[in-house]
DNA sequence: CGTGACTTCTAAAACGTTTTAGAAAATGTG
DNA sequence: CACATTTTCTAAAACGTTTTAGAAGTCACG
């Protein structure tokens, strides 16, 4: 591998002191205009670019920040990630700042990987992502007084740190309201049993809106998927869809959930949407090959990952001090698997 | 931001002089026993966690490796670049190297990335995917010398260099073979027009497992998308579907393509399989959730995301010299989009 | 006790950068 | 010309680590 030239080879050509190239090349108001010129026309004949670790250590920085890849069970898929990932470094490249991925070793806590990007000195700052109610990883950042953002937030304290965060509550509320305007009464939720706040924020939104509707022939029937497997999801949706008095209108966490509706609710020779209405929440790619196609929520991650980006690198350079918040809306996608309530009499499941 | 101790520190908190705290904790062997273990304690007890900085700076190491991200259009998603991110950071994480993603800002092109990237010492390595079929950014790594290993690969110099693939030629020679086996004769293709390495071999993979059939009832039509955009494959795929002598199978490059394929026959009223037999390659989340789901081929990227790492990391590590090498073979997932060929006279598009 | 051979420790240099404090040179002023 | 001022440059220190070369201490042996 070709050795990179330094400071000190760039001097020496020029008869100079590394000081005054190193000023010359920083833009230095004490450095004579014609001695500038000199020195940044040989440094680019001698493809001088300086060097990380050096630079790294006289500034205390890194010019890193990290994400901490959540722990992921072996057969996991995630359409999130890929977009997240790109959206960061969109949003870093754009400050001057690269992004590195911190991924847990087996038998690894995050927090533990945490610990050791803060006290390395690998990162100046970190964001994180599926942030649980009650998260230590957060404690020990806002102990440690280390810059993070959060993409989501915590019940509490909010005002404390900084976030980003995609109102899972709005989103449920109008998905309530849609459903409802269509004639549905009797509503099924198909949730997670892990603490996590996107998980509270999309329930109570739920919740809100039914008891703001008022009318007590609403119901909600909600299933628990007690593992982040595709098994225990199949069946806490099993429980709903052959349940005696089946909701009309099922709302998945997720979209992957909502996936699984569907197609279980096909298997059992349900129509889409004319017996039963599905929607979902993340607008995954799957949910417009779907047939029909599901309506759902689109979180725009991309675009909230370049915020984040931006909201992050503000806090590591001290552009900005206090904490940072920033509340999305996100977009309702209407597409075929929702509609007007069966009328009359429930169908009763079809023989297949 | 609490301040880390160093060395120093923990040096004089023991009276020693650091060589030797730094020596006792890199467990070498002219240290005393007991020595060896007040440092440990020391360091423990202070929380001493080595510098990084300091560390690339002697060592000329930087610890990462980069993975240097494709450009993409605003709306471009992939389920590819998740999967391909968690395996690396798993692989990397198990041989104590942290992956680092460099993004190209507008108008920078990928090459300039790399470029800096090697030049300014932030990675020791790197990983490169999307590989073009005269791709400049290998020329520039190999004249360099420095560490890498491709996703995909050249058809020339394969020796030359490290790559880990998989087969493309392979899948789609049994694309077409299970096809053929059920009476399938006029075979589509949709596919791109951008001259990458993977386009390549899984066409040519097409065309030899035809010419080994050695049957002049065989014929291929194909239809190239110009743009990497929605519009410009739609136009494509309609051109396959709407001639006049339709094929009875078409397999798309990738799934997109071929998950497209499937929306656009059955908008003309076509079903699948029993009119129209479609196969892709990937095997996206997607594919599972389509109706019927889409036939393709497993690529397990996140497997061999962590092969690569693993591969480089021997590389940069000096445990591995040579081009390292690797072929895979990708798994045939059959779905419901694929099945006999409609026996007798070609029927008609229905309308609808 | 003198010598050599170990064992155990350390001073100092090196990595490449930025910054501080000040030197040297050029210019202006009386 | 002498002095002050300004402009332009530089020596040296600092960041935290590892490594090299060697010092100091201990021990065995004749």
């Amino acid at each position: 591998m070709r050795r990179r030239s330094t400071l000190k080879e760039v001097a020496a050509a020029l008869d100079l002191s590394v000081a005054t190239v190193s000023r010359a090349l920083g833009g230095y108001e004490d450095i004579a205009p014609q001695t500038r010129q000199r020195v940044a026309e040989k440094a680019r004949e001698l493809g001088y670019v300086p060097n990380t670790a050096g630079r790294m250590l006289v500034s205390g920085r890194s010019g890193f920040v990290g994400l901490v890849l959540p722990v992921r069970g072996p057969n996991f898929v995630d359409s999130f990630l890929g977009q997240f990932v790109t959206g960061l470094g969109e949003g870093f490249v754009a400050k001057g700042v690269d992004l590195m991925i911190a991924t847990a070793s087996p038998g690894q806590s995050e927090l533990d990987v945490l610990k050791h990007l803060v006290h390395s000195g690998r990162a100046d700052g970190v964001v994180l992502t599926r942030i649980a109610e009650e998260d230590e990883r957060v404690k020990f950042l806002l102990e440690q007084r280390f810059p993070f953002v959060l993409h989501g937030r915590l019940s509490s304290d909010s005002a404390h740190y900084s976030w980003l965060d995609t109102s899972g509550e709005a989103a449920f509320a109008q998905a309530f309201q849609e459903l409802y305007a269509l004639g549905h009464r009797h509503f099924g939720l198909v949730t997670i049993e892990e603490s996590m706040t996107f998980r509270r924020d999309r329930e109570s939104g739920l919740q809100m809106a039914i008891a703001e509707a008022d009318d007590p022939t609403v119901r909600l029937s909600v299933a628990r998927s007690p593992r982040f497997d595709e098994e225990s999801h199949r069946a806490a949706i099993s429980e709903l869809l052959e349940r005696e008095d089946r909701p009309t209108a099922i709302i998945g966490l997720f979209d992957e959930l909502a996936l699984m509706v569907m197609r279980q609710a096909q298997e059992l020779g349900l129509s889409i949407p004319e017996e039963l209405s599905v929607v979902g929440f993340d607008d995954v790619p799957a949910a417009s090959y779907s047939a029909p196609g599901l309506t759902t929520f689109d979180q725009a991650t991309r675009e909230s990952a370049r915020e984040i980006a931006d909201m992050l690198a503000r806090l590591v350079g001290g552009e900005a001090q206090a904490p940072l918040s920033r509340l999305k809306v996100p977009r309702f996608i209407a597409r075929g698997s929702h509609g007007p309530a069966p009328q009359g009499a429930r169908p009763r499941i079809r023989q297949i």
